[in-house]
DNA sequence: GTATAATACTAACGAACGTTAGGCGAAGGA
DNA sequence: TCCTTCGCCTAACGTTCGTTAGTATTATAC
């Protein structure tokens, strides 16, 4: 087993640690059991606890919503946001494990000040984003602005269901709830 | 200060600790600290970490929703979930810091298994009452059934917008998006 | 072959944790 | 008046925590 091997099974495990009990839940001896290495290896790689888990954030969860960002390609605005909500449940065990940690730090039930403003700023860029997507195809809606917030708070419950309470949403079912709130497309 | 005073504070105080660190990150120390009183007072009032923790949501989360579900009164639909969502910005400072902290046990990011059960019954009986509430306002519909889904994940997100994210949603807001999902009635 | 660096370990540090033993003073009924 | 109960405390138990000092083993470079 080659060293970035190792560091990388000691993230995978501190993921699924992290997510199961919490940063203050997680120790890094029970880490270092379920790597099967000793305890210091985790130090040796990691600068500490802390570092471990910003690195799961401000790498992984952030690389995973570019990555999903990049590879979407309809053209109709339904089908755009049903794959973008449906293919989360191709999602891999590690890369769920990584969403759900994001999320959680996102309603601030986890890390700290610094990692949430990160956050705060990644939101904006979304919403603005969302409103440039949607607006072209509601042209002359007087409601448009709450059109977009109310497809914002549909699709991140959509998300929170899929990714945070592990529950399978069908293709069907989100194109219909988000054809709902695009009735005037 | 009577008994059952400080028995109040103690809660109140954890009820705070709980959200802000987690369980795991809550000591009874820094609760006694705040508290101001000794360390083993805690354990005069309640039995231990875990059931003080259990005890806010059994009784104060449980008692909070049925409290809310019971003063509501609007006979039109939209009115009744706007003002059902938008009173949550007039919870009480104690209230909200409970309800947050139920939000954080019914997506499993603290608390345990059995919990998390009890949650899952009460949600299976809510999505009922919606059903029952909103489908009479549908009838003719064809797609009543994704109406209410879609209405209850625009509920949830709004409700967690407010406190979980601690932001505020005017009534005019609230009953533009909800007017959105409900269009047909 | 020998020095250097990278990878791994055992063992321990001090601090903080949940929890409890045991005692103190005031209040109230006998 | 004595005795029990209640509300509250100081002090400590044993355990686990994050972290590190120090050392062994291996591979690479010269």
């Amino acid at each position: 087993m080659t060293d970035t091997d190792l560091k990388t099974r000691i993230k995978e495990v501190a993921v699924d640690h992290f997510n199961r009990n919490g940063y203050y839940g997680t120790t890094i001896r029970n880490i270092a059991k379920d790597v099967q290495c000793s305890l210091p290896m985790i130090y040796y790689y990691y600068k500490n606890k802390k570092d471990l888990f910003d690195e799961i954030i401000k790498k992984d969860y952030f690389a995973l919503l570019k990555r999903r960002a990049e590879q979407l390609h309809a053209d109709n605005i339904i089908d755009f946001y049903t794959e973008f909500v449906y293919e989360l449940n191709n999602l891999s065990s590690y890369d769920r494990k990584v969403y759900r940690l994001g999320i959680k730090v996102y309603l601030s039930f986890d890390g700290d000040e610094e990692l949430m403003e990160i956050m705060d700023e990644w939101e904006k860029t979304l919403v603005a984003r969302h409103h440039q997507l949607v607006r072209p195809h509601l042209q002359g809606a007087d409601n448009d602005v709450a059109v977009v917030r109310t497809l914002i708070h549909l699709l991140e419950n959509l998300i929170e269901s899929i990714v945070v309470k592990n529950r399978f949403h069908s293709e069907e079912e989100i194109r219909e709830e988000i054809a709902i709130v695009l009735r005037g497309c």
